[in-house]
RNA sequence: GGCGGCAUGGCCAAGUGGCUAAGGCAACGGAUUGCAAAUCCGUCAUCCCCGGUUCGAGUCCGGGUGCCGCCUCCA
């Protein structure tokens, strides 16, 4: 069975099928580093990361490229207004440079928090300059730009598929629009490739001026073709990016390559709060920070952003995220169940292995549900029903090997898993013995004792009829 | 004004016209346990409303209602 994705260029789900055999070239709109990503530009980014990790599942390579946007993404209208690194730097007081640096390291160290496998490349836009001209000027000559006063502008009249992918029309997004209608502009829906401003603080000289900057959407045109040609099997963004940021993408590659520049375009919904939109005025704007803060693994955030499918909008609440951390737990124990089920067939090799038929449905219902555009909370069920045939013993001997090699399958896709509890320090051991021994004499005050001293401490204690068993909470 | 999405048990969430509507969390009853924990057994929904198509609809069509998003910076 092949994997499906849906496509919001075409508004369903296709057959993914990279152009080269075996590689899929990937490339994923990342952050405007002006501030630590919050949860909603979390969600978007772990989606491109499970997809990324799916499409290793089935045996592919991925050349995976996440852009990280450190200049030129303006506050306000898309071709007014301050760059937001600017803003930002204003506000710290630091020059942008200090501010991109400062967040870049921040983003990145929460997508290795969040267990991200890194991407091929990381490419800054401040490192794509020259890349961002050449095509501009390739624009101008072919006739899809025109320079007015150190502007460069892209003539949406000269690209006919403009507006192909969210489905607006050029007239209805002048009439209903706030854009205004800016003089030196040939239409209104026109947008910026190039500005100038000599108040602008990174500004880069060229033969449009010496206080240039690149309009936002250039940018990632300009860092896909360097880093993956000029055709991408996939682009990724939020469901925010579909218009006008990868509309004007489209525009432009293909208006300078001549060729289609992505075969499918897959956007992840918004993230909500509460029922509603996250909005700095009411406060519920939270990052990796805030949800550690409050006593959660990071892990527990990473399940409760990808247990859902992405196209469906995520309600984030701090009652789905305990939710999530049970849950998670469980799957710990799971994995750590399974391990003492295929130690015991390691010393008795006399059990017999039953449940091979239940382990195989699993997979094969786990793996037709993500190839269905990643519905993850199908595939979870799989997961669960396993678990529960785990649970009454249904699966024993051999067949416990391959349940947790499924197992181990399943979190290369999810990263949350806990399969080890780890190493314990040895003076937590010998309070563990030392209970074990009080509990031989029967004295249970003792017992209990120690277990609510170590419980308090994270460490949680079950007697199963094989012995204590502990794991961390 | 233009475009789009969603509405399934207390909560989250699958369900791609037809066996008893997945799975998770929570709750309750029981087994087990020195007590717990974990585990097991059991209980817990006819799918927003109205109309239609069909032998048969949560699933298709029409009309409502409600919520959300994009069109303007946002992942």
């Amino acid at each position: 069975m092949t994997f499906r994705l849906y496509n919001t260029f075409t508004n369903q789900k296709e057959d993914v099928r990279p152009m080269t055999p075996g590689i899929v070239r990937m490339y994923n709109c990342g952050p405007t580093v002006y501030g630590r990503p919050h949860i909603g530009n979390l969600r978007s980014f772990l989606f491109a990361d499970v997809l990324r990790r799916w499409l290793e599942y089935t045996g592919l390579e991925v050349q995976q490229v996440m852009n990280i946007t450190d200049v030129g993404h303006l506050v306000d209208d898309a071709d007014e207004g301050e760059d937001k690194l600017q803003a930002q730097a204003a506000k710290e007081q630091l020059d942008p440079w200090a501010i991109a640096a400062k967040h870049t390291k921040q983003f990145l160290e929460d997508l290795d928090a969040l267990n991200f496998r890194p991407a091929m490349n990381y490419p800054r836009a401040t490192d794509h300059i020259p890349e961002m001209l050449e095509m501009i000027e390739v624009l101008v000559e072919k006739g899809y730009a025109y320079q007015v006063n150190g502007d460069v502008y892209f003539d949406v009249t000269k690209f006919p598929a403009y507006g192909q992918l969210s489905g607006n029309r050029v007239e209805d997004l002048v009439a209903g629009s706030r854009i205004e209608v800016r003089d030196e502009k040939r239409n209104p829906a026109d947008f910026a490739l190039w500005k100038s401003d000599e108040k602008h603080l990174m500004k880069w000289d060229s033969s449009y001026g010496p206080h240039g900057f690149p309009g936002w959407h250039i940018e990632c045109s300009a860092m896909a073709r360097k880093h993956l040609g000029d055709q991408l099997d996939i682009h990724t963004g939020g469901e925010d990016n579909v218009f006008p940021h990868h509309e004007c993408e489209i525009a432009q590659s293909e208006a300078f390559s001549g060729k289609r520049f992505a075969n499918i375009w897959a956007h992840a919904k918004f993230l909500q709060i509460d029922g509603g939109k996250m909005s700095k005025s009411l406060g519920n704007v939270y990052d990796l920070g805030d949800i550690q803060e409050r006593g959660y693994e990071a892990r527990i955030l990473r399940y409760t952003l990808l247990r859902g499918q992405y196209r469906q909008p995520l309600n984030f609440t701090w009652d789905i995220l305990e939710e999530s951390k049970a849950a998670v737990e469980n799957y710990d124990r799971l994995a750590q169940d399974l391990g003492r089920l295929v130690k015991a067939v390691e010393s008795d090799t006399t059990i017999k292995s039953r449940g091979s038929d239940l382990v195989a449905t699993a997979k094969a219902d786990f793996e037709s549900a993500m190839n269905d555009d990643l519905n993850m909370a199908r595939a979870l069920g799989a997961l669960g029903t396993l678990r529960n045939e785990v649970g009454r013993g249904e699966v024993t001997g051999e067949a416990a090997a391959e349940a947790l090699g499924l197992l181990r399958g399943i979190d290369s896709v999810l990263g949350v898993i806990h399969f080890e509890s780890g190493d314990l320090e040895s003076t937590i051991q010998s309070r563990i013995d030392a209970r074990t021994e009080a509990r031989a004499n029967k004295d249970w005050a003792e017992g209990d004792r120690i277990r609510d001293e170590l419980l308090a401490e994270g460490i949680a204690l079950e007697d199963s009829p094989d012995g204590v068993i502990w794991r961390r909470v």
